[in-house]
DNA sequence: CAGCGCGACAACCATCGGTTGTCGCCTATG
DNA sequence: CATAGGCGACAACCGATGGTTGTCGCGCTG
């Protein structure tokens, strides 16, 4: 199915400009070289093809029939081959990537996931609006932590995992040797929030859902602070993703949420029309990581989910995740 | 996000080879060119993207980490160019569809629904099992008819039409002058058939489905013929998709069937893997008409397919139909 | 008619892309 | 160890390609 004929592309760029132009000087301009260097690459094109591809004559430049099918194939052609040349050069600008939404970021599983040439630039969000604010302005690619309402226009998110979310516990919490606990049963404890707690979204909602009425704030000091803060308090509790990797130490236990747990909502989360080459590539691996790891499994039976979470009421927001949302098994 | 180079295909072709042979000298002679030709092609290739592409040694040829990067691209852009070219020179082979299964194929509707450049070759297949012999040789590139079990493996089919099916009769059988005929009525008539009838899966399974003990066979000699012997006896009666045209005489009548009405299920019928590039485009013209003209309109309540055809059992044969298969509405 | 714009032809020169002949390196074998 | 064979690169040669500048032929307009 080889016709035989390997295309010199500098031949078809020159015929593509020509096509679109119907000027010579003109497309010769935008290459850079002569009128007469154009008119000799055309004509070794239409010599190698066997077609005259442009008729000219008084009346301009006009493409012929065989010019007519020959552009599209001939613009994807050079596509491909941009792409190509793209793909040896690495020259790609690397993704940046903002990580927001809680005190661990899950900075190792998002450079296992979107790894790749260019290596992705990761830094850190401070929370969703700041995020979108940054991703608007360009001054990032894209983002991954908790996507909840109100989400600006202009963005769109993709659900990527569903993290169940564990109760860490002060050593000397009633409930702290229990092998798992029943949100309903902290409820007469101390809901420790590293911030204020009207801005973490996922603490506030959890506390609102299971009447958990005792809440204390403190400053984000980091992780190592956090836990040192919940040592402090044997009434103390807060919530953290399960693969948190926690540091050896007797001080804070971490204990499985049951009946239901809750689910810590991870997303991706860019510009709507936002064209970096490395964008699709980064949501594919995401979406086939969940598949691989089954990140999304969801049993509204066994699981909890904020109301302000995507499975919720943003599909009907004001940037609809066309193509993203969760996909509830 | 254009690099600014525009390749020479040859150069890339030269690449590629070397790529998959590991070896220049088996490359270059698959290009009919000589071993430092190639050489310097890759070279030059190597020059203009800046980059070592394959590692020539001791060891023999192998891709550099660069070279791995760009092989699939490479490809992929010869593809584009290929089909390009094609474009222009309009060099696809004609697609041979041969058609099947019945007294009257109807080469005018594949003839309407399949034409475009270039036309398609048709011909006629005896039957199934004959057909099917002749996609898997490759003496053909698509085929039309009745797909039922068995279905040989390595074959995809694509159901694309229920025409409805009349009853033909001699004009001396009782229910020619009727409106229309209940396939219950024709229980006490003549079932003709034209060659044996345990080879004409379709008429055997209606005669069986409706209880026409009362079967005569003759000799395939076309409609005409076909035609003539239907009006020799007044008992007679067969069966007839309902486009026929009928030549004009009061010899013969076709009447409705309905309650149920019978449904000839044609098919597309390629071999697996098969890579003409013309055949998407015939199967895709297909899928548009079905759509536009209803043709695939189903209703179990109102409509008989016998139990071998598509919309049956094939649905799990040694070939399944992947894409295919019918949407009863 | 003269003037202008446009694409092609001509002459020139550097580069490319093929050939044949030869060389340098590596591996296997006796 | 020496030798033979295989493989890809270098060298020299020559025709083709691909750019330049200068000029020509054609069509259109005022």
């Amino acid at each position: 199915m080889v016709t035989g004929v390997d295309l010199d592309l500098a031949q078809v760029r020159a015929f593509v400009l020509a096509a679109e132009e119907l000027h010579f000087g003109h497309a010769a301009e935008e290459l850079s070289i002569s009128q007469q260097a154009l008119s000799k690459r055309i004509a070794r094109l239409e010599s190698v093809l066997g077609r005259r591809l442009l008729d000219r004559g008084g009346q301009g430049v006009r493409l012929t029939e065989a010019g007519r099918r020959f552009l599209e194939p001939a613009r994807q052609a050079l596509a491909a081959a941009d792409r190509a040349v793209a793909a040896v050069l690495g020259t790609h600008r690397p993704l940046r990537i903002d990580v927001w939404g809680h005190l661990y970021a899950p900075m190792r599983t998002l450079a296992l996931v979107a790894g790749g040439e260019p290596r992705p630039e990761l830094g850190h969000g401070r929370d969703l609006p700041s995020v979108s604010t940054a991703l608007l302005r360009g001054d990032i690619d894209a983002a991954f932590g908790r996507v909840h309402a109100p989400l600006p226009a202009g963005l769109r998110y993709r659900l990527v995992r569903l993290e169940p979310v564990d109760a860490v516990l002060s050593a000397g919490h009633p409930l702290a040797r229990a092998a798992a606990i029943r949100p309903a049963q902290l409820r007469d404890s101390l809901l420790w929030a590293p911030g204020p707690l009207h801005r973490l979204d996922f603490l506030h909602r959890f506390a609102d859902s299971f009447g958990i009425g005792a809440r204390a704030e403190g400053a984000n000091l980091g992780l190592e602070h956090f836990l040192a803060d919940l040592a402090a308090d044997p009434r103390r509790f807060s919530l953290l993703p399960a693969d948190v990797p926690l540091p050896a130490g007797p001080a804070v236990r971490t204990v499985p949420l049951v009946e239901p747990t809750p689910l810590y909502a991870w997303s991706l989360l860019w510009r709507s029309g936002a064209d970096h080459p490395l964008l699709d590539t980064l949501i594919g691996a995401f979406v086939r990581e969940a598949e691989r790891s089954r990140w999304l499994e969801y049993d509204p039976a066994r699981d909890w989910l904020p109301e302000s979470d995507p499975a919720g009421r943003l599909r009907s927001g004001p940037a609809p995740p066309t193509g993203g949302g969760p996909s509830p098994t």
